[in-house]
DNA sequence: GCTCTAACTTGAACATGTTCAAATTCAGCG
DNA sequence: CGCTGAATTTGAACATGTTCAAGTTAGAGC
């Protein structure tokens, strides 16, 4: 079960031509269609070879899910570089997400469930999917703080864990999107982050600053029990 | 692929058996660690013999979901004939759910990413569990209805689907939630639903109006589309 | 009671993810 | 060059969900 690298320049062209053969079929066909035993046939080894590098079928599919968010980093670095409205900072990096998910749409809905399985340790909110979730989290905190927005200490403190939340929510509409350019996907982005800043500015009202408690203190039970 | 119901006594004693034999490996092993051979034994049929009632073995996973639904729908008659409260109806109703699953805490985590899964007949959002759904769904309006709150029309519309939502995610923090009792979960019921009820009473104010058409529309479009 | 048909049942066969013991390769070393 | 041990590769074997053509049963109609 544990991952083993490849030790040897034969060793690492064999991972190399699995997870490419992986990754073309499943583009190309979907998850579900793509067999270990074609991957083994296209990478050009043997069907047991791909169990060498990779434990299972899924953790091809968890290769698959890293390799895009480092597309979705490079694709949103200038937007972040430039643009101070949180808005737009926040509208900019979720819409970058979907777009840069897009190719994989087809293969999205496995992701989502080898990832939602609670006995799996890809779990998002286990422990070996951390380092992955610290980034996408560290990712939103920098949205947050490079932005001209004046948070509240107790929000900003909760505030990236739940865009990730939030984030995880809109891939999940998103795979069920089937609208051509996947267009309602981007609407309703665009709704939603706009209603997040609007809210964020309402947190001071006073006749909501009880339940402004009560929020956060929610996030902060669940993201403790469950996450941290 | 289409279900097959029973036309006679001989074929309704084999679903049923084959049925009960299904939710006590369940119960028992989980899962993923029951299969269809074992279900055809203890149910004293052949293994092809399941297939003539349910076309798969996640189908018969859509029946355990009847079955819990249906035990929760007598837990809680006597709370809706009742209470006329709208957060107490709410509380003892989502508290009901978690209750009545309770046996099933270990198999449910499985049960959840198999049934996560958009490709699969089962997932919640899709066409196989639309009956069961609406049927939940319609549950929450009599939650709703049922009690003496004075709820916008607008509101009102929408806020059955959406407590289906939220039962939904407290469902799937129950999953996670190792706690003794499950008494963070019975916790953040009592928390959520508190704020739900609050955040109902708020939602005339002038300053949040702009939201709640938002939210409301926002709603409105995502139940539309995948859902309805 | 006999026949016929639809309902029901069977179990071998298949597809595919996974395992594992054995075979092969290869770099380093004397 | 030949040896050695680790890394890599192999493919047969296994487990399990699913299919399906063939067999069996039971009840309606006569």
């Amino acid at each position: 079960m544990a991952i083993v690298l490849p030790k040897t320049r034969k060793g690492e062209n064999s991972r190399a031509a699995i997870l490419n053969a992986a990754l073309d079929l499943f583009r190309e066909r979907g998850y579900e269609a793509t067999t270990m035993r074609a991957i083994a046939d296209l990478a050009g080894v043997s069907l047991g070879g791909s169990y060498h590098y990779f434990p299972s079928k899924e953790h091809l599919v968890l290769e698959f899910y890293r390799h895009t968010h480092e597309l979705h980093l490079v694709a949103i670095a200038p937007l972040l570089a430039r643009e101070k409205d949180l808005g737009s900072r926040l509208r900019g990096t979720v819409r970058a997400v979907v777009i840069t998910c897009e190719p994989f749409h087809a293969v999205a809905g496995s992701i989502f469930s080898t990832v939602a399985n609670p006995s799996s340790p890809l779990n998002p909110f286990g422990g070996a999917a951390r380092p992955l979730r610290e980034e996408v989290v560290a990712l939103y905190a920098e949205v947050v703080k490079g932005s001209d927005a004046r948070i509240p200490a107790d929000i900003a403190e909760m505030l990236p864990l739940t865009l990730w939340l939030y984030q995880m929510a809109i891939l999940y509409f998103w795979i069920f999107d089937r609208s051509p350019g996947r267009l309602r996907t981007l609407e309703v982005i665009d709704e939603t982050t706009e209603l997040i800043v609007r809210l964020l500015g309402l947190a001071n009202l006073p006749v909501l600053r009880s339940s402004r408690k009560r929020i956060l203190g929610l996030v902060r039970s669940v993201a403790g029990g469950s996450i941290a």
